[in-house]
DNA sequence: CCCTAACCTTAAATTAGTCTTAAGAAAATA
DNA sequence: TATTTTCTTAAGACTAATTTAAGGTTAGGG
Protein backbone atom coordinates (compact mmCIF):
# COMPACT_ATOMS: atom_id res chain seq x y z
CA UNK A 1 0.00 0.00 0.00
CA UNK A 2 1.48 2.88 -1.32
CA UNK A 3 -0.15 6.85 -0.28
CA UNK A 4 1.08 9.90 -1.95
CA UNK A 5 0.82 12.82 0.25
CA UNK A 6 0.25 16.57 -1.05
CA UNK A 7 0.78 18.73 1.89
CA UNK A 8 2.45 22.28 2.46
CA UNK A 9 2.14 22.63 6.06
CA UNK A 10 5.11 21.09 7.01
CA UNK A 11 3.64 20.59 10.26
CA UNK A 12 0.70 18.40 8.96
CA UNK A 13 2.15 16.74 6.76
CA UNK A 14 4.87 15.50 9.05
CA UNK A 15 2.14 14.40 11.43
CA UNK A 16 0.60 12.38 8.31
CA UNK A 17 3.71 10.49 7.46
CA UNK A 18 4.17 9.79 10.69
CA UNK A 19 0.21 8.47 10.85
CA UNK A 20 1.08 6.18 7.57
CA UNK A 21 4.48 4.91 8.85
CA UNK A 22 2.03 3.84 11.69
CA UNK A 23 -0.47 1.96 9.48
CA UNK A 24 2.78 0.66 7.65
CA UNK A 25 1.75 2.38 4.41
CA UNK A 26 5.35 3.09 1.94
CA UNK A 27 4.43 6.73 1.58
CA UNK A 28 5.88 9.68 -0.05
CA UNK A 29 5.62 13.43 0.98
CA UNK A 30 5.61 16.72 -1.59
CA UNK A 31 4.98 19.91 -0.72
CA UNK A 32 3.52 21.44 -3.79
CA UNK A 33 1.50 21.16 -7.25
CA UNK A 34 4.04 20.68 -9.63
CA UNK A 35 5.27 17.80 -7.51
CA UNK A 36 2.10 15.98 -6.43
CA UNK A 37 1.52 16.06 -10.75
CA UNK A 38 4.50 14.78 -11.57
CA UNK A 39 4.61 11.95 -8.80
CA UNK A 40 0.80 11.10 -8.97
CA UNK A 41 1.73 10.71 -12.72
CA UNK A 42 3.94 7.84 -11.97
CA UNK A 43 0.99 5.82 -11.24
CA UNK A 44 2.58 3.78 -8.39
CA UNK A 45 0.33 5.38 -5.57
CA UNK A 46 -3.39 3.25 -4.04
CA UNK A 47 -4.34 6.73 -2.50
CA UNK A 48 -3.24 10.53 -3.32
CA UNK A 49 -4.11 12.76 -0.64
CA UNK A 50 -4.21 16.11 -1.68
CA UNK A 51 -4.39 19.67 -0.41
CA UNK A 52 -6.05 22.16 -1.97
CA UNK A 53 -4.68 24.88 -0.75
CA UNK A 54 -0.36 24.57 -2.00
CA UNK A 55 2.15 25.95 -4.39
CA UNK A 56 2.32 26.26 -7.90
CA UNK A 57 -0.87 24.15 -9.30
CA UNK A 58 -3.92 24.01 -6.38
CA UNK A 59 -5.30 21.10 -5.64
CA UNK A 60 -8.35 21.47 -8.11
CA UNK A 61 -5.95 21.82 -10.75
CA UNK A 62 -4.36 18.74 -10.11
CA UNK A 63 -6.51 16.49 -9.89
CA UNK A 64 -7.98 17.40 -12.97
CA UNK A 65 -4.48 16.82 -14.86
CA UNK A 66 -4.46 13.61 -13.58
CA UNK A 67 -7.76 12.52 -14.49
CA UNK A 68 -7.21 14.59 -18.28
CA UNK A 69 -4.50 12.11 -18.10
CA UNK A 70 -6.74 8.82 -17.42
CA UNK A 71 -5.57 8.05 -14.07
CA UNK A 72 -8.10 6.54 -11.77
CA UNK A 73 -5.69 6.80 -8.91
CA UNK A 74 -8.26 6.86 -5.77
CA UNK A 75 -8.17 10.70 -4.81
CA UNK A 76 -8.52 12.31 -1.44
CA UNK A 77 -8.73 16.39 -0.86
CA UNK A 78 -8.01 18.14 2.34
CA UNK A 79 -9.33 21.28 2.39
CA UNK A 80 -9.48 24.35 5.44
CA UNK A 81 -12.81 25.66 3.93
CA UNK A 82 -15.97 23.85 5.08
CA UNK A 83 -18.08 25.45 1.96
CA UNK A 84 -19.66 23.23 -0.22
CA UNK A 85 -19.07 25.22 -3.22
CA UNK A 86 -15.24 23.97 -2.98
CA UNK A 87 -16.29 21.00 -2.15
CA UNK A 88 -18.27 20.54 -5.45
CA UNK A 89 -15.44 21.68 -7.40
CA UNK A 90 -13.56 19.15 -6.04
CA UNK A 91 -15.47 16.32 -6.39
CA UNK A 92 -16.23 17.22 -10.37
CA UNK A 93 -12.66 17.27 -11.29
CA UNK A 94 -12.37 14.19 -10.53
CA UNK A 95 -11.65 13.73 -6.60
CA UNK A 96 -13.11 10.58 -5.15
CA UNK A 97 -13.07 11.84 -1.70
CA UNK A 98 -12.69 15.17 0.22
CA UNK A 99 -11.91 15.86 4.25
CA UNK A 100 -12.24 19.42 6.07
CA UNK A 101 -9.38 20.31 7.97
CA UNK A 102 -9.14 19.79 10.94
CA UNK A 103 -10.16 16.18 10.94
CA UNK A 104 -9.23 13.08 13.07
CA UNK A 105 -6.83 11.06 11.92
CA UNK A 106 -8.39 8.00 12.37
CA UNK A 107 -11.10 8.87 10.10
CA UNK A 108 -8.37 9.42 7.11
CA UNK A 109 -7.58 6.22 7.87
CA UNK A 110 -10.78 4.89 7.05
CA UNK A 111 -11.11 6.85 4.23
CA UNK A 112 -7.98 5.12 2.51
CA UNK A 113 -9.18 1.84 3.43
CA UNK A 114 -12.27 2.69 1.79
CA UNK A 115 -10.70 4.26 -1.20
CA UNK A 116 -8.05 1.64 -1.74
CA UNK A 117 -10.14 -1.32 -1.31
CA UNK A 118 -12.45 -0.26 -4.89
CA UNK A 119 -8.84 -0.61 -6.30
CA UNK A 120 -9.17 -4.33 -6.64
CA UNK A 121 -10.92 -4.40 -9.84
CA UNK A 122 -11.20 -7.31 -12.20
CA UNK A 123 -11.18 -10.73 -10.33
CA UNK A 124 -10.02 -13.43 -12.52
CA UNK A 125 -11.12 -16.62 -10.30
CA UNK A 126 -8.84 -19.76 -10.63
CA UNK A 127 -8.16 -23.12 -8.86
CA UNK A 128 -4.81 -24.34 -9.85
CA UNK A 129 -2.66 -27.46 -9.93
CA UNK A 130 0.27 -28.76 -11.25
CA UNK A 131 0.34 -27.14 -13.88
CA UNK A 132 -3.25 -26.93 -14.95
CA UNK A 133 -5.45 -23.66 -14.57
CA UNK A 134 -8.99 -24.20 -13.83
CA UNK A 135 -10.75 -20.57 -15.09
CA UNK A 136 -13.77 -20.77 -13.15
CA UNK A 137 -14.84 -17.10 -15.40
CA UNK A 138 -14.48 -18.75 -18.48
CA UNK A 139 -14.69 -22.37 -18.42
CA UNK A 140 -11.70 -23.08 -19.56
CA UNK A 141 -8.98 -25.56 -18.26
CA UNK A 142 -5.39 -24.26 -18.98
CA UNK A 143 -1.93 -25.61 -18.97
CA UNK A 144 1.10 -23.93 -20.13
CA UNK A 145 -0.09 -22.31 -23.59
CA UNK A 146 -3.04 -24.69 -24.39
CA UNK A 147 -6.42 -24.26 -22.83
CA UNK A 148 -9.57 -26.15 -23.26
CA UNK A 149 -12.68 -25.46 -22.84
CA UNK A 150 -14.84 -27.89 -20.48
CA UNK A 151 -18.48 -28.42 -20.72
CA UNK A 152 -20.69 -28.01 -17.69
CA UNK A 153 -20.36 -31.18 -15.75
CA UNK A 154 -16.87 -31.47 -16.97
CA UNK A 155 -16.19 -28.26 -15.42
CA UNK A 156 -18.26 -29.26 -11.92
CA UNK A 157 -16.21 -32.64 -11.79
CA UNK A 158 -12.65 -30.87 -12.22
CA UNK A 159 -13.24 -28.29 -10.24
CA UNK A 160 -14.50 -30.09 -6.86
CA UNK A 161 -11.27 -32.94 -8.05
CA UNK A 162 -8.70 -29.53 -7.73
CA UNK A 163 -10.62 -27.88 -4.80
CA UNK A 164 -10.57 -31.46 -3.21
CA UNK A 165 -7.15 -32.22 -4.60
CA UNK A 166 -5.15 -33.42 -0.82
CA UNK A 167 -8.05 -35.76 -0.90
CA UNK A 168 -9.52 -38.29 -2.78
CA UNK A 169 -13.13 -37.30 -4.45
CA UNK A 170 -15.29 -40.06 -3.50
CA UNK A 171 -17.23 -41.63 -6.58
CA UNK A 172 -20.92 -41.39 -4.53
CA UNK A 173 -19.60 -37.69 -3.82
CA UNK A 174 -19.12 -36.86 -7.10
CA UNK A 175 -22.39 -38.13 -8.31
CA UNK A 176 -24.38 -36.36 -5.37
CA UNK A 177 -22.27 -32.68 -5.91
CA UNK A 178 -22.62 -32.76 -9.39
CA UNK A 179 -25.88 -34.83 -10.53
CA UNK A 180 -27.61 -34.17 -7.36
CA UNK A 181 -28.81 -35.98 -4.80
CA UNK A 182 -31.87 -37.43 -5.42
CA UNK A 183 -30.75 -38.56 -9.04
CA UNK A 184 -30.57 -41.58 -10.61
CA UNK A 185 -27.32 -41.45 -11.92
CA UNK A 186 -24.71 -44.15 -11.48
CA UNK A 187 -21.11 -45.04 -11.42
CA UNK A 188 -20.88 -44.95 -14.99
CA UNK A 189 -22.45 -41.58 -15.64
CA UNK A 190 -18.58 -40.71 -13.82
CA UNK A 191 -16.56 -42.89 -15.30
CA UNK A 192 -17.61 -41.68 -18.52
CA UNK A 193 -16.81 -38.12 -17.54
CA UNK A 194 -13.31 -39.02 -15.85
CA UNK A 195 -13.30 -40.70 -19.21
CA UNK A 196 -13.51 -37.19 -21.20
CA UNK A 197 -12.06 -35.14 -18.77
CA UNK A 198 -8.60 -37.50 -19.36
CA UNK A 199 -9.10 -37.08 -22.99
CA UNK A 200 -8.65 -32.90 -22.68
CA UNK A 201 -5.67 -33.72 -20.17
CA UNK A 202 -3.70 -35.27 -23.05
CA UNK A 203 -4.51 -32.76 -25.65
CA UNK A 204 -2.82 -30.24 -22.93
CA UNK A 205 -0.06 -32.42 -22.41
CA UNK A 206 -0.23 -31.93 -18.43
CA UNK A 207 1.47 -33.57 -15.97
CA UNK A 208 -1.73 -34.04 -14.15
CA UNK A 209 -3.37 -37.44 -14.17
CA UNK A 210 -6.54 -38.38 -12.33
CA UNK A 211 -5.71 -41.31 -10.49
CA UNK A 212 -8.60 -44.42 -9.95
CA UNK A 213 -8.95 -45.38 -6.44
CA UNK A 214 -10.68 -48.61 -7.02
CA UNK A 215 -14.10 -48.60 -4.67
CA UNK A 216 -13.67 -45.05 -3.65
CA UNK A 217 -13.08 -42.59 -6.06
CA UNK A 218 -10.66 -40.65 -7.90
CA UNK A 219 -7.49 -38.16 -6.96
CA UNK A 220 -5.08 -35.82 -9.12
CA UNK A 221 -1.59 -36.47 -9.14
CA UNK A 222 1.47 -34.57 -10.60
CA UNK A 223 3.63 -37.22 -12.85
CA UNK A 224 7.07 -36.55 -12.19
CA UNK A 225 8.48 -37.32 -16.07
CA UNK B 1 -26.69 6.10 -14.63
CA UNK B 2 -28.78 4.06 -12.39
CA UNK B 3 -29.20 5.30 -8.54
CA UNK B 4 -30.27 3.53 -5.79
CA UNK B 5 -32.28 5.23 -2.77
CA UNK B 6 -32.73 4.37 0.77
CA UNK B 7 -34.68 6.57 2.76
CA UNK B 8 -37.20 6.03 5.26
CA UNK B 9 -38.23 9.65 5.49
CA UNK B 10 -40.67 9.89 2.52
CA UNK B 11 -40.54 13.60 2.40
CA UNK B 12 -36.78 13.19 1.48
CA UNK B 13 -36.70 10.30 -0.11
CA UNK B 14 -39.67 11.84 -2.59
CA UNK B 15 -37.18 14.85 -2.72
CA UNK B 16 -33.94 13.17 -3.67
CA UNK B 17 -36.08 10.95 -6.57
CA UNK B 18 -37.47 13.96 -8.25
CA UNK B 19 -33.74 14.86 -7.62
CA UNK B 20 -32.50 11.92 -9.76
CA UNK B 21 -35.06 12.71 -12.48
CA UNK B 22 -33.84 16.07 -12.84
CA UNK B 23 -30.26 14.96 -13.50
CA UNK B 24 -31.78 12.05 -16.17
CA UNK B 25 -30.57 9.65 -13.85
CA UNK B 26 -32.79 6.04 -13.67
CA UNK B 27 -33.83 5.98 -9.78
CA UNK B 28 -35.42 3.14 -7.37
CA UNK B 29 -36.65 4.32 -3.79
CA UNK B 30 -36.81 1.86 -1.30
CA UNK B 31 -37.56 2.63 2.43
CA UNK B 32 -35.96 -0.45 4.49
CA UNK B 33 -32.56 -2.27 5.49
CA UNK B 34 -33.91 -5.97 4.11
CA UNK B 35 -35.44 -3.78 0.71
CA UNK B 36 -32.70 -2.05 0.25
CA UNK B 37 -30.41 -5.34 0.45
CA UNK B 38 -32.33 -7.13 -1.54
CA UNK B 39 -32.18 -4.54 -4.75
CA UNK B 40 -28.60 -4.33 -4.19
CA UNK B 41 -27.67 -7.12 -4.42
CA UNK B 42 -29.29 -7.34 -7.96
CA UNK B 43 -25.76 -5.35 -9.14
CA UNK B 44 -27.58 -2.99 -11.65
CA UNK B 45 -27.13 0.29 -9.84
CA UNK B 46 -24.65 2.87 -10.39
CA UNK B 47 -24.58 4.22 -7.09
CA UNK B 48 -26.85 3.79 -3.86
CA UNK B 49 -27.61 6.41 -1.83
CA UNK B 50 -28.26 4.57 1.45
CA UNK B 51 -29.85 6.60 5.12
CA UNK B 52 -28.03 4.84 8.29
CA UNK B 53 -31.55 5.10 10.22
CA UNK B 54 -33.82 3.06 8.26
CA UNK B 55 -35.68 0.08 9.57
CA UNK B 56 -35.50 -3.57 9.74
CA UNK B 57 -31.67 -2.63 8.74
CA UNK B 58 -29.59 0.01 9.63
CA UNK B 59 -26.99 1.22 6.98
CA UNK B 60 -23.93 0.12 8.52
CA UNK B 61 -25.38 -3.58 8.32
CA UNK B 62 -26.66 -2.78 4.79
CA UNK B 63 -23.32 -1.63 3.45
CA UNK B 64 -21.42 -4.42 5.52
CA UNK B 65 -23.68 -7.17 4.17
CA UNK B 66 -23.56 -5.29 0.64
CA UNK B 67 -19.12 -5.92 0.73
CA UNK B 68 -19.62 -9.33 1.84
CA UNK B 69 -21.26 -10.28 -1.25
CA UNK B 70 -18.29 -9.05 -3.39
CA UNK B 71 -20.64 -6.13 -4.90
CA UNK B 72 -18.50 -2.80 -5.12
CA UNK B 73 -20.97 -0.78 -5.66
CA UNK B 74 -19.81 2.82 -4.57
CA UNK B 75 -22.52 3.87 -1.70
CA UNK B 76 -23.23 6.83 0.09
CA UNK B 77 -23.97 6.90 3.17
CA UNK B 78 -26.47 9.79 4.70
CA UNK B 79 -26.49 10.68 8.73
CA UNK B 80 -28.24 12.61 10.86
CA UNK B 81 -25.52 12.68 13.04
CA UNK B 82 -22.01 14.56 12.34
CA UNK B 83 -20.18 12.28 14.50
CA UNK B 84 -16.67 10.97 12.84
CA UNK B 85 -17.04 7.58 15.44
CA UNK B 86 -20.30 7.37 12.62
CA UNK B 87 -18.36 8.49 10.27
CA UNK B 88 -15.74 6.45 10.54
CA UNK B 89 -17.64 2.92 11.46
CA UNK B 90 -19.39 3.49 7.73
CA UNK B 91 -16.60 3.50 5.52
CA UNK B 92 -15.01 1.28 7.12
CA UNK B 93 -17.99 -1.50 6.33
CA UNK B 94 -17.34 -0.29 2.78
CA UNK B 95 -18.95 2.68 1.98
CA UNK B 96 -17.75 5.17 -0.34
CA UNK B 97 -18.42 8.29 1.00
CA UNK B 98 -21.20 10.24 3.51
CA UNK B 99 -23.16 12.89 3.96
CA UNK B 100 -24.35 14.97 6.75
CA UNK B 101 -27.75 15.78 6.78
CA UNK B 102 -29.13 18.19 6.12
CA UNK B 103 -27.01 18.85 2.87
CA UNK B 104 -27.47 20.96 -0.38
CA UNK B 105 -28.52 18.84 -3.15
CA UNK B 106 -26.02 19.95 -5.48
CA UNK B 107 -23.20 18.30 -3.51
CA UNK B 108 -24.81 14.64 -3.22
CA UNK B 109 -25.20 15.47 -7.33
CA UNK B 110 -21.77 15.79 -7.24
CA UNK B 111 -20.54 13.08 -4.84
CA UNK B 112 -22.78 11.08 -7.22
CA UNK B 113 -20.74 12.29 -10.05
CA UNK B 114 -17.42 11.55 -8.54
CA UNK B 115 -17.89 8.38 -7.18
CA UNK B 116 -19.83 7.14 -10.39
CA UNK B 117 -16.49 8.32 -12.44
CA UNK B 118 -14.83 5.84 -10.98
CA UNK B 119 -16.52 3.06 -12.37
CA UNK B 120 -15.58 4.02 -15.81
CA UNK B 121 -18.92 3.94 -17.01
CA UNK B 122 -20.46 7.32 -17.15
CA UNK B 123 -17.25 9.07 -18.98
CA UNK B 124 -16.30 6.11 -21.61
CA UNK B 125 -18.56 7.32 -25.14
CA UNK B 126 -17.23 3.71 -26.24
CA UNK B 127 -16.56 0.39 -25.14
CA UNK B 128 -13.97 -1.48 -28.16
CA UNK B 129 -13.85 -5.16 -28.54
CA UNK B 130 -12.21 -6.90 -31.09
CA UNK B 131 -12.92 -4.98 -34.49
CA UNK B 132 -15.89 -3.26 -32.74
CA UNK B 133 -16.69 -0.44 -31.10
CA UNK B 134 -20.28 0.55 -29.07
CA UNK B 135 -20.99 4.19 -29.35
CA UNK B 136 -22.60 4.90 -25.94
CA UNK B 137 -24.29 8.09 -27.18
CA UNK B 138 -25.35 7.12 -30.26
CA UNK B 139 -26.67 3.13 -29.54
CA UNK B 140 -24.67 2.59 -32.69
CA UNK B 141 -22.52 -0.90 -32.82
CA UNK B 142 -19.78 -0.05 -35.60
CA UNK B 143 -17.38 -2.60 -37.20
CA UNK B 144 -14.90 -1.00 -39.53
CA UNK B 145 -16.87 1.58 -42.02
CA UNK B 146 -20.36 -0.26 -41.47
CA UNK B 147 -22.39 0.31 -38.72
CA UNK B 148 -25.47 -0.41 -37.10
CA UNK B 149 -28.31 0.88 -34.65
CA UNK B 150 -29.07 -1.34 -31.57
CA UNK B 151 -32.25 -1.39 -29.71
CA UNK B 152 -32.38 -0.40 -26.21
CA UNK B 153 -32.67 -4.14 -25.33
CA UNK B 154 -30.06 -5.37 -27.85
CA UNK B 155 -28.00 -2.44 -26.77
CA UNK B 156 -27.76 -3.48 -23.11
CA UNK B 157 -26.96 -6.94 -23.80
CA UNK B 158 -24.07 -6.05 -25.97
CA UNK B 159 -22.98 -3.53 -23.30
CA UNK B 160 -22.68 -5.96 -20.94
CA UNK B 161 -20.68 -8.58 -22.76
CA UNK B 162 -18.42 -6.36 -23.97
CA UNK B 163 -17.76 -4.87 -20.60
CA UNK B 164 -17.21 -8.27 -19.25
CA UNK B 165 -15.44 -9.58 -22.52
CA UNK B 166 -12.67 -11.80 -20.17
CA UNK B 167 -15.33 -13.14 -18.55
CA UNK B 168 -18.66 -15.38 -19.06
CA UNK B 169 -22.11 -13.24 -18.70
CA UNK B 170 -24.05 -15.46 -17.29
CA UNK B 171 -27.69 -15.54 -18.33
CA UNK B 172 -29.15 -15.16 -15.40
CA UNK B 173 -26.93 -12.28 -14.69
CA UNK B 174 -28.28 -11.05 -18.76
CA UNK B 175 -31.98 -10.97 -17.17
CA UNK B 176 -31.82 -9.27 -13.85
CA UNK B 177 -29.77 -6.70 -15.30
CA UNK B 178 -31.93 -6.03 -18.67
CA UNK B 179 -34.80 -6.65 -17.87
CA UNK B 180 -34.68 -6.29 -14.03
CA UNK B 181 -34.96 -7.88 -10.33
CA UNK B 182 -37.92 -8.81 -10.21
CA UNK B 183 -39.09 -9.15 -14.04
CA UNK B 184 -40.80 -12.45 -15.16
CA UNK B 185 -38.68 -12.60 -17.98
CA UNK B 186 -36.98 -16.11 -19.03
CA UNK B 187 -34.12 -17.86 -20.85
CA UNK B 188 -36.24 -17.54 -24.10
CA UNK B 189 -36.03 -13.41 -23.54
CA UNK B 190 -32.25 -13.37 -23.72
CA UNK B 191 -31.85 -16.03 -26.73
CA UNK B 192 -33.90 -14.31 -28.86
CA UNK B 193 -31.79 -11.17 -28.47
CA UNK B 194 -29.03 -12.70 -28.70
CA UNK B 195 -30.30 -14.14 -31.93
CA UNK B 196 -30.87 -10.35 -33.00
CA UNK B 197 -27.28 -9.32 -32.15
CA UNK B 198 -25.60 -12.49 -33.73
CA UNK B 199 -27.52 -11.38 -37.01
CA UNK B 200 -26.41 -7.79 -36.14
CA UNK B 201 -23.10 -9.03 -36.13
CA UNK B 202 -22.92 -11.33 -39.78
CA UNK B 203 -24.24 -7.90 -41.42
CA UNK B 204 -21.43 -5.38 -39.96
CA UNK B 205 -18.94 -8.57 -40.99
CA UNK B 206 -17.54 -8.35 -37.86
CA UNK B 207 -14.89 -11.09 -36.40
CA UNK B 208 -16.29 -10.81 -33.33
CA UNK B 209 -19.28 -13.84 -32.57
CA UNK B 210 -21.46 -14.67 -29.54
CA UNK B 211 -20.46 -17.95 -27.70
CA UNK B 212 -22.82 -19.46 -26.32
CA UNK B 213 -21.30 -21.71 -23.10
CA UNK B 214 -24.69 -23.97 -22.33
CA UNK B 215 -25.98 -23.99 -19.15
CA UNK B 216 -24.43 -20.50 -17.80
CA UNK B 217 -24.64 -17.83 -20.33
CA UNK B 218 -22.33 -16.11 -23.37
CA UNK B 219 -19.08 -14.87 -24.10
CA UNK B 220 -17.49 -12.66 -26.85
CA UNK B 221 -14.79 -14.42 -28.92
CA UNK B 222 -12.86 -13.00 -31.89
CA UNK B 223 -12.60 -15.26 -34.77
CA UNK B 224 -9.43 -15.81 -36.30
CA UNK B 225 -10.11 -16.27 -40.08
C1' DC C 1 -2.04 -67.20 -12.46
C1' DC C 2 -6.81 -67.14 -13.22
C1' DC C 3 -11.37 -65.16 -12.33
C1' DT C 4 -14.26 -61.65 -11.29
C1' DA C 5 -15.68 -57.25 -10.01
C1' DA C 6 -14.60 -52.80 -10.98
C1' DC C 7 -13.43 -49.75 -14.28
C1' DC C 8 -12.60 -47.72 -19.01
C1' DT C 9 -13.91 -46.41 -23.62
C1' DT C 10 -16.71 -45.75 -27.47
C1' DA C 11 -20.61 -44.98 -30.24
C1' DA C 12 -25.47 -44.71 -30.61
C1' DA C 13 -29.68 -43.07 -28.54
C1' DT C 14 -31.84 -39.79 -25.93
C1' DT C 15 -32.70 -35.53 -23.84
C1' DA C 16 -32.22 -30.92 -22.54
C1' DG C 17 -30.82 -26.55 -23.91
C1' DT C 18 -30.64 -23.29 -27.46
C1' DC C 19 -31.85 -20.99 -31.88
C1' DT C 20 -34.92 -19.01 -35.06
C1' DT C 21 -39.03 -17.41 -36.79
C1' DA C 22 -43.22 -15.19 -36.78
C1' DA C 23 -47.32 -13.38 -34.82
C1' DG C 24 -49.35 -10.38 -31.85
C1' DA C 25 -49.00 -7.34 -27.55
C1' DA C 26 -47.17 -3.37 -25.66
C1' DA C 27 -45.00 0.90 -25.86
C1' DA C 28 -43.40 4.88 -28.04
C1' DT C 29 -44.16 8.34 -31.46
C1' DA C 30 -46.50 11.06 -34.69
C1' DT D 1 -55.97 7.93 -32.49
C1' DA D 2 -52.98 5.82 -36.01
C1' DT D 3 -48.63 4.14 -36.98
C1' DT D 4 -44.27 2.55 -36.18
C1' DT D 5 -41.09 0.37 -33.36
C1' DT D 6 -39.84 -2.66 -29.83
C1' DC D 7 -40.79 -6.53 -26.94
C1' DT D 8 -42.78 -10.98 -25.58
C1' DT D 9 -44.29 -15.44 -26.37
C1' DA D 10 -44.56 -19.83 -28.26
C1' DA D 11 -43.67 -23.57 -31.44
C1' DG D 12 -40.67 -26.34 -34.08
C1' DA D 13 -35.99 -27.06 -35.77
C1' DC D 14 -31.61 -27.77 -34.45
C1' DT D 15 -27.52 -28.98 -31.79
C1' DA D 16 -24.67 -30.30 -28.21
C1' DA D 17 -24.66 -32.44 -23.66
C1' DT D 18 -25.77 -36.40 -21.39
C1' DT D 19 -27.12 -41.06 -20.78
C1' DT D 20 -27.14 -45.71 -21.96
C1' DA D 21 -25.28 -49.85 -23.21
C1' DA D 22 -21.99 -53.04 -24.81
C1' DG D 23 -17.52 -54.86 -25.16
C1' DG D 24 -12.80 -54.29 -23.76
C1' DT D 25 -9.34 -53.65 -20.02
C1' DT D 26 -7.29 -53.86 -15.51
C1' DA D 27 -6.37 -54.96 -10.66
C1' DG D 28 -6.25 -57.85 -6.90
C1' DG D 29 -8.13 -61.68 -3.97
C1' DG D 30 -8.23 -66.45 -3.93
Amino acid sequence: MKVLIVEDEIRLAEALEQLMKQENYECDLVYDGEDALYYALAGIYDVIVLDVMIPKLNGFQVVKKIRESKLDTPVIMLTAKGETSDKIQGLDYGADDYMTKPFVPEELLARIRALSRRQGEVIIEEIEFGDLKLNISSYNLESGIKSIPLKYKEFEIMKLLMTNSKNITQKEDLITKVWGIDSDAGDNNVEVYISFLRKKLLFLTSRVVITTIRKVGYKLDVENV
